[in-house]
DNA sequence: TCTGGGGTCCTAGGACCC
DNA sequence: TCTGGGGTCCTAGGACCC
């Protein structure tokens, strides 16, 4: 058996820890640049506020009801995931760590296998007791036979929380039916709006439990090959998704991010993604990695006739390393001509992104015959640099390439301190 | 004026190999 | 009239997730 334990509103209540008078009132958290809506507490979602809508149109009616708007602060949200998986882990590992898989910054999936079927309700109940006592942040947790139908009880565990207690186990058949019946097609874990409509306009199939019981050659065929099949199987409680290692690397790394205003000069440009290619390459270390490739990408918008229309396009240059390398300079110097080849004058650019690829191991790096060896030189280096940087505050060095004045820094007018990792931010009790 | 930032997995099709 | 059978690797693009 599989539980899932999502936390609540995730962004709202980190900030609510640290503002216990808004603990039931509307919050929001924006996205990067203060772009759109993420993270909505129960009494935002009550407003009729929707998920992902910008900011800009949703202002008029935030004033009105009195929402309390927040930027992110992903120093604090990281770092209270960071206790919130921690406490997963202490409480359930009972054979190793790899009970427990962090699936995103709120969610993790935990193997329940070594826990009674008759006590996995009072063990979720409890989990779910701890993880508030010791860090503040409520979660609901859904457990089931595979992990698809565990995020199916975790979704109803966390629409009736007064009936639910955020808690719901599927461990009988009856149970299985009626909250299957209960799930749209589209509120399934892989069900996406392309699949969604397709599987109810040709197919007419609305509810899970009717695609639960359509046949596995069917889905293979018409709903995306051997994934369609793995979620009839799972839907029938079958189990193909398995807990993934928590050692594994990451394929690719990317860094990306809107401009805080419109960037049209190439200098601007460049320094955006020289930063962006030393927050690729810090990632990139820390999993001790050395990538193969990468890829510069710039997005521009679209006018019509002199005036502003959104219509995102997206321009990018890929180039192979000759030899993989996570060394900061070398990878500068590789994007800077991709960027160059990228620019056109007089384009409005909104965002722009780099992607490391083909990433390998650091410790067996394969040699260019005609470049000789793999050099290491700079490791020493690099390593200096991310200590500073991790120790004292990021950027504290950095290549002079990636700008000092940045004014197409994102936008983050409306964020909270970092209570939790700077000292100079700490929450003040008393003056 | 203004719309986020990461990721994963899968498939199809082309190029190439023996 | 008629031209094999099996593979691998790579890339682009689609679909999905939070």
């Amino acid at each position: 058996m599989y539980a899932i334990i999502d936390c609540n509103s995730f962004y709202c209540s980190c900030e609510r820890l640290f503002r216990p008078d808004l603990r039931v009132k509307p919050v929001v958290v924006l996205s990067n640049n203060d772009g759109c809506i993420i993270s909505r507490t129960d009494e935002a979602k009550q407003l009729g506020i929707d998920m992902g809508v910008p900011l800009f149109e949703s202002r008029e009616m935030l004033k009105q009801h009195d929402v309390t708007v927040f930027s992110s602060n992903y120093h604090l949200y990281g770092d209270m995931s960071m206790r919130v998986m921690d406490t997963l882990r202490l409480f359930t590992d009972h054979a190793s760590y790899r009970c427990v898989e962090v699936y995103s910054v709120d969610e993790a999936f935990v193997c329940v296998d070594h826990i009674p079927a008759e006590a996995l309700q009072s063990f979720s109940e409890k989990l779910r007791d701890v993880v508030v006592q010791w860090t503040g942040i409520p979660v609901s947790i859904g457990v089931g036979p595979s992990k698809v139908l565990s995020k199916v009880a975790n979704r109803l565990a966390k629409k009736n929380k007064v009936k639910t207690g955020c808690v719901m186990v599927l461990d009988t058949e009856d149970t299985l039916q009626d909250a299957l019946e209960r799930t749209d097609v589209s509120d399934l874990w892989g069900i996406g709006r392309r699949y969604s409509r397709k599987l109810k306009e040709m197919y007419g199939i609305n509810t899970a439990w009717q695609l639960k019981h359509m046949p596995q050659e069917w889905a293979r065929k018409n709903l995306g090959g051997v994934v369609g099949v793995r979620m009839i199987k799972e839907l029938n409680g079958e189990s193909c998704i398995q807990l993934k290692d928590p050692l594994e690397k990451k394929k690719m790394i990317a860094t990306t991010r809107m401009f805080g205003k419109p960037v049209f000069e190439l200098e601007s440009l460049k320094e955006a993604v020289v930063t962006y290619v030393s927050r690729a390459a810090e990632k990139l270390r820390r999993q001790y990695g050395a990538a193969t490739g990468m890829d510069v990408f710039v997005v521009t918008n679209g006018t019509i006739s002199g005036s502003y229309v959104y219509d995102p396009q997206h321009h990018h240059r890929y180039c192979n390393l000759t030899t993989p390398t996570a060394d900061t300079a070398v990878l500068i110097k590789t994007a800077l001509p991709l960027v160059e080849s990228l620019y056109r004058k007089g384009t409005k650019y909104v965002k722009a992104g780099v992607m490391l690829t083909g990433i390998v191991p650091d410790d067996s790096l394969q040699g260019d015959l005609f470049a000789g060896p793999a050099k290491q030189e700079n490791r020493a280096l690099m390593q200096v640099l991310d200590n500073i940087n991790f120790g004292m505050r990021s950027d504290m060095v950095k290549f002079a390439s990636s700008g000092l004045t940045r004014n197409w820094k994102m936008r983050q007018e409306m964020r909270s301190n970092r209570f939790t990792t700077r000292w100079d931010e700490v929450y003040e009790v008393k003056k």
